[in-house]
DNA sequence: GCTTGACCCTGTAACGATTACAGGGTTTAG
DNA sequence: CTAAACCCTGTAATCGTTACAGGGTCAAGC
């Protein structure tokens, strides 16, 4: 059980590459990295567990700023926890507002593609349909 | 009724900013504008209906480089639509598939958000779920 | 005539997060 | 001793759009 990776192990234990973690300290996520006599960066437990939680933000859609507040809030365990429920729930808020709207796009989407009936590019529905604003744009507003 | 018009016209008309417009024409979706003595655009009704045509790919979320596929199609009448039903359901699948893992996301979040009983950051479920691999990332498969 | 503001032009940089270099040094295994 | 695999820094690419800077053109109003 060693104590501190280099950068490459780190990348391979939470699956985040060795650019993204440089990145991240350069953004401020995490603290400057120990550094060995030839330079090269060491990370130890509080690290790799930071480096997860910044990952886990990241697969749950969060952007890095939010997840920078995140890890604000827990380098101060005092500060109240309705600022973490707040970011949480905004970005809930917008990835649902998100799905709806990805869902519309796929509906219609799925229209344009069942008018193909194969034959010719002059004849294509699907061409047609995006030449012609008024079909598709009438059942939400688009533009 | 003019038959041209200025880009900025054409941005107002169409939805599309003159940066775009411009961008647009560098990448080779639109051909190089017609342009006054004193070197200004001047677009007339067939651009208007490519331009919208490419706003309306967008507002899809096709990429554009799609919609220029699409264009090049729609370019040569004689070819077959195969291509273009190719290009559309593709995006579909796509759209599908970021969907699905959108709503995967934001059912996560959702349990994550629902966690917080108030308090301290100390003692925050939300903050202690990102830090905990194990918990969030059991569901589906994350990292 | 002259200024003000609204246009237009080009080229470049920013956004967010990541990836891919180039150009160089270090470690490790054969 | 050499080749592969690793590390470093800094820069540029990706995608589509927006925002400049720095300059030219044209209309209306004084």
């Amino acid at each position: 059980m060693k104590n501190t990776y280099r950068i490459g192990e780190v990348a391979t234990r939470t699956g985040c590459s060795p650019e993204s973690i440089r990145h991240y300290e350069k953004l401020g996520l995490l603290p400057p990295a120990k550094r060995s006599e030839q330079g090269y960066r060491h990370y130890d437990q509080a690290a790799l567990a930071r480096i997860g939680f910044i990952r886990h933000g990241r697969s749950l859609g969060l952007d890095l700023h939010s997840i920078q507040e995140l890890l604000a809030l827990s380098d101060h365990p005092d500060t109240d926890c309705g600022a973490a429920d707040d970011i949480a729930t905004r970005h809930l808020q917008h990835l649902e507002a998100r799905i709806a709207k990805l869902q519309a796009l796929a509906a219609e989407l799925r229209q344009v593609v069942q008018q193909c009936r194969g034959g010719k590019t002059a004849d294509c529905q699907i061409i047609q349909t995006l030449y012609d604003h008024t079909l598709a744009c009438s059942e939400h507003g688009c533009g």
